[in-house]
Formats: structure tokens, C-alpha cells, sequence
DNA sequence: GCCATTTTGGACTTGACAGTCCACTTTTGG
DNA sequence: CCAAAAGTGGACTGTCAAGTCCAAAATGGC
């Protein structure tokens, strides 16, 4: 596989957003790879043409592609958090695209199947929080910067409280269908960076 | 399976903590029930007597054992979050339990290899979000009663964003190893909650 | 001690699914 | 136009694990 031609990606790309597809909808522990050839119109030789290490490096490349869509979906929001309105608007735009997602995860899914086994997966989360967070400390920087945060406050670690806060609102909509501690983490999370400037100036 | 003998209540413990306890050290998915038999001594038959749907029946009563812990492993002290000192002891309490359990967090293996069939690992989960928030908004009350707290304050969304705040920061820790997050979301939670009273007095 | 019930061992069946293989077709580049 | 490389179809295999079954052993009430 040392040149893809133009349909050659295009292929390997159906079959990854196939697999993507399945799992958002159903799950990865009932995906079969057959699953995936059905739904993608394409053969086993062709599965493991493209991803010759089969289902697991299937499933790290699915990790990627929506550890990729999960900050895309925040933008560009996410890059601006430059005034508390950006801040609410952001905070809209996370409870939506997750409110859509419904109770599946699939990032979630696919790393607890992979498991410890398969470092790849992990460093995939791994790196995804970092952005986040890097990007989240970043709005608190500009708050601080406008005046409209304690200056005093550590961003990083603010952002990981808010990013924590997400994530873990997300895993609750998991089993109960409801976005409410996720809403709750978020609001609370930016009360607090607003009342941080009141206390201190 | 009208009634069960002291001994046959004794073996089906035996395989509940034995699945548990492979769980817990090597996740759910490469988790076989002949790994379960072999570890705890007993046979298929056993397994099938006392869990007759087989493995989906365990790793659903695995899911109760272990939610029941979650909560266990925080008393007293989650329980009686009646000063700020308290409040600060339960939550080097959390961050230690968590910090001991390291990377793997057995409900969520479970619950997401059971996955959204089988409804009884949702319920258990959010029967577990419920009492477990339910407790600290007891302890929020607490403390507004005690004049420490913003009455003004909804206990139970603050209980809400505070409990989502410590699933992200587990969550986080599963990938990255680290309760860095896991601490900024507890004491951010925290923060907030002593800094309400000053806003309003 | 005896019968009913529960508990146990482990061989066997069944099915599913990941991964292999090879023959055939299409595309590419010169 | 034609070789070489890339892409494709799908039958086939091997493995592995869940679940079934039955006969034997232990247990408990009377």
C-alpha cells in the first residue's frame, strides 16, 4: 500500500465512515466487520487492504476521526471565547452536539473496547483533552487579558475543572438520556469564572 | 433456583467477586467466563446455575456490586459534609479511591460492553448518579443552613455539576492516568460553593 | 438413614466472526 | 497500448467462547 489512488481513498474513507456510522448508531461491541462491508457496499480484501492490522486499526481510526469531529463541531465557537456572550454561545453549541449524539458515545465506546491493550486508543483521548483544554485556557487567558477574570485564577487549571466538568455531564447523558448535569457543569463552570472578577478587583 | 444453601450462596459470591476482580485488573472485554471459572474453581455448570442468563446476567450483577462500592468507599464521610473541613476530607477521600483504582473503571467497562441493550446497567448507573448526588445536595443543604452557603443556591443543580465534575475527572483519568482533573473539578466544585456565601451576605 | 433438592464436573454442541487466500478486474504511467 | 501496480469479490478456514446437557456428588429435612 504504498500509494493510494484516488479511489483507493475514497474507499478506505467509506469504509471508515461506515464503521463510524455503525457505531454511533449501534455501538461497537455488536459491530461486526461484515457489518461494516454491508453497509459500505465493499469486500473483505478490501477491509483489510486498507487497514491491514483488521478490526483494531478499524477501530483506532474511527477513535481519530471523531476525536477530530469533536472539537471541529465546537468551532468556531470553541476558538473565540473572547467576551462572556462567546462564552454562553459555546456553551449552547456543546449541550446541542451532544444533545443530538444521544446516549452513545462513540469515542467512549471504541476506547473502552480497545482497552489498555492498544495504548493508541488512549493516546487518542489523551491528545483530545489536551487541545480542548489548551483551547478552554486559552478563552480564560483573553477573559483575564479583557479585565472580566481574577488574574490571580490559574487558566490551565480552570480549564480542566470546565473540561471535567464536560466530560463527565456527557457519561451521565450516557444512561440517563439527559443533558441536565452536563448543562449544570457548564454553567456552574462559568458562574464561577465570572464571579472569580467580582471577588478580587 | 427456589432456595439456595449456604454453600450455594457462597459459591455464587465467589463468582461474582472473582469476574469482579478481573474486571477490575484487566477490563471487561477479554474477560471470558472460563477466566472467571478457572479463577474462582468452579465449573460451567455453576455458573449457568446460579446465573442463568449467563454472561450478561454477571456482568450485570457485577454492575450492582460495584456501584454499591462506589458509594461504600465514600463513607462516612460523604455522609456528613457538615463543615468545610468535612467537605475537604470527602474529597481527598474521592480523589484517593479513584487514584487506587487507576486506569480501569470497572462500571464503565461493564455498562458500555453491555451497551444500550440490556437497560439494567443504564439503571444502575443512574440509579447511582441519583443517590450519590442526592447525597451531596444533603450536604449542600447542610451547609446553607448553616450559613455557609448562598440560600439562594439550588442544592440539587450544584450536586449536579459538582458529581458531574468528579465522573469527568475519572473519566479523564482513564485515558491519561492522572487525577489532575479529577482535583481541579473537586476543588473548583468546592470553591464555588464557600465563594457563594461571600457573594451574598 | 432415606428421599428430595441442590450443587457440581466437565464433555459436547453450536454459532459467529476475524482473518486468509487467490483469482479476477481496473487503473496508472510511460 | 501494455505491463505493473492497485483494487476487488467472496469463498474458505480456524479459533474461540457462550451456552447445553446429563450424570454424579453433596446437602438438608424428617
Amino acid at each position: 500500500m504504498r500509494t493510494l489512488t484516488r479511489k483507493g481513498t475514497a474507499t478506505r474513507q467509506r469504509i471508515l465512515e461506515g464503521a463510524a456510522a455503525h457505531i454511533r448508531e449501534h455501538g461497537v461491541a455488536t459491530m461486526t466487520l461484515d457489518d461494516v462491508l454491508a453497509r459500505t457496499a465493499t469486500s473483505k480484501s478490501q477491509l483489510f487492504h486498507y487497514f491491514p492490522n483488521g478490526r483494531e486499526e478499524l477501530l483506532l481510526a474511527v477513535a481519530r476521526f471523531e476525536a477530530d469531529r469533536v472539537l471541529e463541531d465546537q468551532q468556531p465557537q470553541l476558538g473565540d471565547l473572547t467576551s462572556w456572550a462567546a462564552w454562553q454561545s459555546w456553551r449552547d453549541t456543546v449541550v446541542d452536539r451532544y444533545r443530538r449524539q444521544g446516549r452513545l458515545c462513540p469515542l467512549n465506546s471504541v476506547t473502552s473496547q480497545l482497552g489498555s491493550r492498544t495504548p493508541g486508543a488512549q493516546a487518542v483521548v489523551t491528545e483530545l483533552m489536551h487541545r480542548w483544554q489548551a483551547e478552554i485556557a486559552t478563552g480564560v487567558r483573553h477573559m483575564q487579558d479583557a479585565g472580566e477574570i481574577d488574574p490571580g485564577l490559574d487558566p490551565d487549571r480552570a480549564a480542566a475543572a470546565l473540561l471535567a466538568g464536560i466530560q463527565g455531564g456527557v457519561l451521565i447523558q450516557m444512561s440517563t438520556g439527559q443533558t441536565d448535569h452536563l448543562e449544570a457543569a457548564l454553567d456552574m463552570g462559568i458562574a464561577h469564572l465570572r464571579a472569580s472578577k467580582l471577588a478580587s478587583p
